[in-house]
DNA sequence: CAGTGAGCGAGCTTCCGCTTGACTT
């Protein structure tokens, strides 16, 4: 029998910290959370001070009855979980249902996974903090409140199995404002002059920039006129010392951050690599806040920076978090023994370990040290001054082994930047000069990475919930990970050259976007829907604003269900009121275009049960129901037009016939497709299927035969319904409509009928295939259910 | 797998934060 049970949230956690505790401490994991409300069910008594009624998930119920019978053969049981309120309440739940009134409970806590932080934590055991387990609770039931309010909600006003929340509603506005704000833009150019100077030796180039830019193109050529005729020298050589300061070492958001620019990860990404480094034992834990680093780490990277650097580069530092509700229940990610360069793993892993190494490293080195010149050029008679930028580094510092990246687009301005030797008062030739047209920039679309950024700034969502949170708004569809092309513009480039004005008209292309978060039409009109009704929970400091009041639950200063009650009383009047009108009543998000010239019915857009679509006619017309279209692909009911609308109505639309068969075109629900004896080709992206032509459909047609006979791998006469086939995951059985798999290592071109035959047989049941191929992506609820 | 969208109604969808695997295609 062991004397002492430690539970702690992580496995991993409790596989090290059972090294450091030795025979007398059994150690095992709670994984999290062991009790929640229920999925389904609303599970808080409004009625009785809001009380929450707690479950034990179904695939948590083994877990619990093992720490049950682990709890009842010890003594004292340590609850080690983090020191946060999450982590409290994790104490808290396992404190009522494992069976331990006459057993001694210890609650203690440590930041940093190390000895002596494991062993002073067992030193100093207090008793579960109830305040902070009722803040949790706190915001446990506000966001159950919240979500389960707000979504029915929605279902009933737009559209079924949408959703709404505290986290994921905001995130979904900060994108949706950013297009607005895209949209709105209104660019403007100003010009921007650049010279260049021989020196005089009559050889040397100094290049210059004009502290100046002109807002119209005469400005800009009267100036160059004048530069002409100009005498300059310079007046002034001004150095200055820089000095630029490492990064701190990494948190989840940064470390999502940092892998994305650098690495081209996505956020789930990065975790999922990160959680299998941890598990590997080659990095602290992954979901943290904190920039703290452990006494004993900062130690093994002094002597790593000392031996491999020298000590002047070593520059031991302390970092803050700046975000709010921050709780810094952990260390900041970082190697476990930074002395290890290169791990084993996958090319990935080893990627990740070595930014996560280099960035530690470089956070507790000395700065880099620059000297800054700038050189003044001027000319008597000329209103404004060009100067010339260098920057030397003196000293290297950080810098020579990690740098941060940035969002902008901007290529980086180079560091080493020298600058020619020149005296005061040197005379210097105007050789030729430039005034280039510039536009400002309209915003940037928000990345996976800089959304978290955002997110993390507002204090809205936790470093284990960023990754699913995004995952979340893309799956709702209120927002996709998408393209854009860019567009082209003209801009002017005046060049004074040998006396000469000469204006010539170049091309660029603006604005290009590559797997940027763009808002769909149901998450504009679910968020303008949002925004109009509950306005102050889609604020972006809701969040801020009820965590200080979580704070003061915490402090003993509040009561949890007061706070709740003074919340619920505002809020839920105004889901009743929301939830009062019927989707016929009004329809939220509907445009309504114009009429068709040609039968003089309404056209109309909206959001409906499949997603965006189209409607010609009314349901009030009692004469004549209405037709509806899906829009397709790449349309918007922000911004359609309505000749694009009745463009739509057009189809499906008859091509004539093709070996006796009529060909047609339509648009379905996976897309455009020509459609002829009963079988369907999808027409390529990017053509408008009222462009097809009778003969291109034709083409279309014989390539889809061509491409299904080439897959046919084998047929049998005896039963020709029967086929061996090969597709993108290779060969495969094709029988009465359905497919089967074909074990690996079969060679497919040898197997008899008989071997197909018994393959189908063998062929696990399918669950309700019909059903889930209807409703799109219906994975997760399929999990609830087992 | 491809012409859905009205209406009838049953039954379902949904939140945020802690943690890992077990699952297909």
């Amino acid at each position: 029998m062991i004397q002492n049970l430690v539970i702690v949230e992580s496995p991993a956690k409790a596989k090290t910290i059972g090294k450091f505790l030795g025979k007398d401490f059994q150690v095992l994991s709670s994984y999290g959370h062991i009790r929640d409300l229920s999925p389904h069910k609303f599970s808080v008594d409004i009625e009785h001070g809001y009380a929450p009624k707690y479950e034990i998930p179904t695939d948590k119920k083994k877990l619990v009855k093992d720490l049950k019978s682990a709890a009842s053969s010890a003594e004292v049981i340590w609850l080690a979980s983090d020191e946060d309120r999450e982590g409290e309440a994790i104490a808290w739940h396992l404190s009522e249902v494992l069976d331990i009134k006459d057993k001694t409970v210890n609650r203690i806590v440590f930041h940093e996974i190390t000895k002596p932080a494991i062993q002073n934590a067992i030193q100093n055991p207090r008793s579960i903090n109830n305040d902070l387990v009722d803040a949790q609770q706190a915001r446990r039931v506000l966001d159950r409140i919240v979500g389960f309010e707000l979504s029915p909600v929605l279902w009933k006003r737009i559209k079924p199995s949408l959703s709404a929340g505290r986290v994921q509603s905001v995130a979904v506005r900060i994108i949706v404002e950013r297009e607005r704000e895209i949209a709105e833009f209104k660019t403007q150019s100003q010009y921007k002059t650049t010279a260049q100077f021989l020196l005089s030796d009559k050889k040397t180039i100094l290049e210059a920039e004009l502290n100046h830019k002109f807002s119209t193109e005469e400005e800009a050529r009267q100036y160059l006129e004048l530069c002409s005729k100009g005498q300059f020298k310079v007046r002034d050589i001004v150095k200055k010392p820089g000095k630029r300061s490492p990064a701190g070492p990494f948190t989840t958001s940064t470390l999502q951050q940092e892998a994305a620019r650098k690495l081209g990860y996505s956020v789930a990404q990065t975790m999922r690599i990160a959680q299998k480094l941890y598990e590997d034992g080659h990095i602290t834990y992954m979901r943290t806040d904190s920039m703290n680093l452990s006494a004993l780490a900062i130690n093994d990277l002094s002597n790593l920076i000392r031996e491999q650097y020298g000590e002047q580069y070593l520059q031991v530092r302390k970092y803050h978090q700046k975000a709010k509700g921050a709780q810094e229940a952990h260390e900041a990610i970082r190697p476990t023994y930074v002395s290890k360069e290169k791990i084993a793993g996958t090319a990935q892993e080893k990627k990740l370990y070595d930014l996560i190494r280099k960035r530690t490293i470089a956070s507790q080195m000395a700065d880099m040290l620059t000297e800054r010149t700038t050189i003044y050029i001027e000319s008597e008679g000329l209103d404004h001054h060009f100067s010339a930028l260098g920057e030397v580094v003196l000293f290297s510092g950080f810098y020579s082994v990690y740098k941060e990246d940035t969002d902008d687009d901007q290529p980086q301005e180079e560091n080493t930047n020298l600058l020619p030797k020149v005296e005061i008062n040197e005379a210097l030739t105007l050789k030729e000069a430039k005034s280039t047209e510039r536009f400002t920039q309209r915003p940037a679309r928000y990345t996976e990475a800089s959304l978290v950024k955002k997110l993390e700034e507002l204090g809205i969502g936790r470093p284990s919930t960023y990754a699913p949170t995004i995952q979340t708004i893309q799956q709702r569809e209120y927002v996709i990970k998408g393209d854009r092309e860019g567009k082209k513009r003209n801009y002017v480039q005046l060049e004074l050259k040998d006396k000469q004005i000469n204006k010539t008209e170049l091309t660029e292309t603006y604005g290009a976007d590559k797997n940027k978060l763009i808002p769909t039409d149901i998450g504009i009109v679910v968020n303008d829907f949002l925004v109009e009704q509950f306005g102050g929970i889609v604020d972006l400091n809701f969040t801020a604003k009820v965590e200080d009041e979580f704070d003061h639950i915490a402090e003993g200063k509040l009561q949890w269900n007061k706070v709740i009650d003074s919340f619920y009383k505002k809020f839920h009047p105004k889901v009743e009121e929301a939830a009062s009108i019927s989707k016929q009543e009004e329809r939220v998000g509907e445009r309504i275009l114009g009429t068709d010239p040609k039968t003089g019915l309404q056209v109309s857009v909206r959001i409906g049960r499949y997603g965006p679509m189209a409607q010609l006619g009314t349901t009030e017309d009692e004469d004549q129901k209405p037709r509806f279209a899906s829009l397709p692909q790449g349309k918007s009911i922000v911004t359609i037009s309505l000749e694009e609308v009745l463009d739509l109505f057009a189809m499906p639309k008859d091509l004539g016939e093709f070996e006796g068969k009529t060909i047609t075109i339509g648009i379905g629900r996976f897309g455009p497709y020509v459609r002829h004896n009963n079988k369907f080709v999808s027409i390529p992206k990017g053509t408008d299927p009222l462009d097809v032509t009778y003969e291109e459909a034709i083409e279309l047609i014989k390539n889809k035969r061509e491409a299904e006979e080439k897959s046919i791998i084998k047929i049998f006469d005896e039963e020709p319904d029967l086929q061996v086939r090969v597709g993108r995951f290779g060969p495969y059985i094709k029988y009465q409509g359905s497919n089967y798999k074909i074990a690996k290592g079969t060679d497919a071109q040898q197997l008899s009928l008989d071997d197909c035959k018994k393959i189908i047989e063998e062929a696990p049941k399918k669950k309700s295939r019909a059903k889930s191929s209807k409703t799109t992506k219906s994975k997760s609820s399929k999990k609830a259910t087992k």
